[in-house]
DNA sequence: AATTGTGGTTGACGTGGATCAACGGAGTGC
DNA sequence: GCACTCCGTTGATCCACGTCAACCACAATT
């Protein structure tokens, strides 16, 4: 396949253009054919810069766009009345965010930086119009929905069946294959988020968390220094999870 | 808008026909048109009988289809290596299953009948097919998925975040609000789910399922015999969910 | 009517993770 | 450099739910 001849960028380029952006496999416009993809450059109207503990959307938000990260990190999380949260997920680069507001047309949950981030925003009513006309953004736009609901189900099993050093191990493994699928480390990275999110998400409380990081590191499986993280057996980590401590 | 004159209906229309189903505004077909329903009944092409026990689809299985319930009750599940389950849902009439193929083209839980159910099969290729041409089917599709994703996130909540009870008690909540949404009592109804069911999908053993039903019993909030389960205080259920029984 | 199996209830006891509390270290603003 | 705040770690104690076990209700089979 030729390589394009390098053309100026301009500032509107810059602001949208899928076809410029090296995202793609991992984003919406994976596996759509170049034409397609310089279509998809209409739909990506705008991006929007997101500061660290700010929010891209609230629950109870008219849901307009969906929204793909481009840098930084989010997470989501649903708010119970008594004020009980629950973290839904944590989301990276290339990961979509935003789907939940199609089925109400409000957003259901609240989605906030946890880092200064960027993301594109794509109108709503723009890719039902043109899913309509591209068949591959159509099959591509349906499997990332899939794959949420897919990612859910694993969470309930984490959720529902595991136990507690079972789930970190799940969720450090989790981490460390979308970091590789993003060409950074498996081994060693940083996490965006505190004990207490994680312990959200893993359903457990901070210090079970942070006692299990030290178990972690006790049993030679990972070093960890605060954020800092640095899988040494990674082998380790997934028996954990596929053969549990106790009988059971 | 008048009546339509009475046609003989063949072996093919009550074989398929949207347009002849009485879940129209539980379904697929919600908010549609009667033209474009009338052209939904290309795409449901055949109905599946499932007998009680009996898998729909297993995980692994190839993707090619997704099912609306017509008559009947499912349960879907995950399992992991080490044979730990989980039951991420139970579906009713009108509701969909198989969503979770179309991310990877393979089903990645398993779907069970709880009693003798029928279902339309959804050819998923010609979903997509048709909903590139018919706008309000493409939307409904989309509202179908984002609301199993919204689901899921409240399922999360109740899993990492609720008591025993609160699952409880939250649960029968849902089940009652979708009987009355097909036109059923929401006080009194028959669980198709064995308490180690429900326990799995709550995230519990079924011996604390049990005694929970037990206990909102001895509270007067419900009467249990069995499968049998009658509301009578709907009002004390939901308390039970809003202030929760310690201050947290 | 007797038999067998599956599912549900209840009690006694054990434990994984929550709770409470103290402290220490990293980052931030002045 | 110092004060302040936020975050993480660790220990001691508690309790909600799991585990183990006995028993009972009901349905299907003979």
């Amino acid at each position: 396949m030729p390589i394009k001849a390098t053309v100026p960028i301009t500032a509107a380029d810059i602001k949208s253009a899928c076809s410029q952006c090296n995202l793609l496999e991992l984003c919406l416009p994976f596996g759509m054919t170049e034409t397609e993809i310089n279509r998809l450059d209409e739909l990506v109207g705008t991006r929007r810069r997101i500061k660290r503990q700010q929010h891209l959307y609230r629950a109870g938000d008219p849901f307009e766009a969906i929204y793909a990260i481009r840098i930084g990190w989010f997470k989501t999380h649903v708010v119970l009345e008594d004020g009980r949260e629950q973290v839904t997920g944590f989301q990276m680069t290339g990961e979509m965010l935003g789907l939940d507001g199609i089925s109400t047309e409000i957003h259901s949950c609240n989605a906030i930086a946890l880092e200064d981030s960027e993301v594109c925003v794509i109108a709503y009513n723009r890719l039902e119009e043109l899913s309509r006309e591209i068949e591959g953004l159509q099959h591509q736009f349906h499997k990332v929905m899939s794959r949420e609901i897919v990612r859910d189900h694993g969470v309930m099993m984490l959720l529902g069946s595991m136990r507690a050093e079972e789930r970190l191990a799940a969720f450090l493994l989790n981490l460390s294959q979308r970091f590789t699928a993003r060409g950074f480390s498996a081994a060693e990275f940083h996490l965006r988020m505190t004990r207490d999110e994680i312990g959200s998400y893993l359903g457990l409380k901070l210090e079970t968390v942070s006692r299990a990081f030290s178990k972690f590191q006790d049993e030679g499986l990972i070093s960890v220094q605060q954020k800092h993280v640095r899988i040494t057996d990674i082998e380790g980590l997934r028996k954990l999870i596929q053969h549990p401590v106790a009988m059971r």
